[in-house]
DNA sequence: CCAAAAGTGTTCCGTCTACACCCATGG
DNA sequence: CCATGGGTGTAGACGGAACACTTTTGG
């Protein structure tokens, strides 16, 4: 390949991963000690640098596959934070990227091997460089989408009860919400269906288990919740 | 400083702006045909790499400020585009940012200097590389936020009439809207003034003028049209 | 005198919000 | 039998959408 731009500067750019999961009725992040200078010991996100040959999604896909065993995850930019000194280290670009899980899914013998712990989002620590922005963009970005996308199926199981996901709106948007009318807006959605199966696990009375039908959906996407 | 990252691939890194005006009561972009090697001769956006010691919004800043000899241009980040293959000529990741500007302020001599032209964006033609879709992802942007927060003020002269706000809006929204529901909510906004101005270019009549108050606004900043 | 844009209110309908009690079950 | 979470409907308030005519003035 020849080299058109040869008079321009190259710098290390990094994908940093904020990984959402859904556990004890609470929304929490993926977040760990740093394992390597500068900013050893501090908490922050997991990353990763991109390759030469790497495109920004495939690199966010790969560190978050590293991170949590997990492929097709859920994934959304949420933005590239270039400020000079930003990384105490070196001068390096990085793009964030939100991912939402399913915490059933996630294997816990990972937590160990790279020393990472899912915190509640309202209880984070101070986190490494400008890791606490991210998270605070990326946390509008989920809020904004969240009535008109079918982004909290991402952060339950396959069957999942209206208390569930009603506690995921709450978790996302800091807020309590009225059950009655919660439930009203869920009848409408069609392809938010109620299965047979019933869950005993959180309560005495048993709560019925619902799907989300993502065929049902693509065929009509039309989500407003 | 250290090289504590040596190990990783450096990689070219450039910013491209999404540059909006609103003209004939059109909005248009600012775009113009590449002077250089690859791709010369296509539409384009107008872009340029970040230096070494240079933020993003820096860099951002820096390449609108050559283009339209304007500073302090309200500015926002699209977001980031990784493809490997998205530039033809070199490994590339590309940071695109949307700018509103205000075309009265804009030295028409520019244009020929930069080869770049005011173009309807409902009449764009194919763009280098990947640029429509940072184009379509600006506009939806724009939509989004067009509602929640006073954006439009960017795109018209400090005194401007309400058909000309309300042709902002149809502008970005494309869509019609109703005159006299649109000046409904215009009056609940107290931060839009009413002047003592009359403008008789457009009309006969005349129209009265009308002026954002910047400093109202931020003291309650609670956006609602 | 007419063309062209400015300006102005009301009614209706649908949506959102507030709100409280009974049910089923395991321990 | 009681504690715990599951499940259900209605009325009133509010906000958004539809809609048409009069005014002013330059040419």
């Amino acid at each position: 390949m020849t080299d058109f731009y040869i008079e321009h500067p190259k710098l290390f750019v990094s994908v940093d991963c904020i990984v959402f999961g859904f556990e004890e009725n609470k929304l929490k992040l993926l977040i760990g000690r740093r394992k390597m200078d500068p900013g050893r010991g501090e908490w922050s996100l997991y990353g990763g640098f991109v390759g030469q040959n790497e495109s920004l999604t495939d690199a966010a896909k790969r560190v978050l596959f590293n991170l949590t065993g997990l492929d097709k995850i859920y994934m959304k930019q949420v933005g590239a934070f270039g400020a000079v000194d930003r990384d105490p280290g070196e001068r390096v670009i990085s793009v964030a990227y939100c991912a939402l899980i399913n915490v059933q899914d996630y294997d816990n013998r990972l937590l160990e091997k790279y020393g990472v712990e899912w915190v509640d989002i309202n209880k984070l620590p101070r986190l490494y460089s400008d890791h606490n922005l991210m998270v605070k963009k990326a946390i509008s970005l989920l809020r904004l989408h969240l009535s008109s996308e079918p982004l909290s199926f991402n952060l339950l199981p396959e069957l999942f009860t209206l208390t569930q996901l009603q506690k995921v709106y709450e978790g996302i948007l800091g807020e309590e919400i009225d059950k009655r009318n919660f439930r009203k807006r869920v009848k409408m959605m069609d392809f938010i269906e109620k299965t047979d199966e019933i869950d005993k696990v959180t309560s005495r009375r048993g709560a019925a288990l619902y799907r989300f039908n993502k065929k049902a959906y693509l065929e009509d996407p039309t989500f407003k919740l």
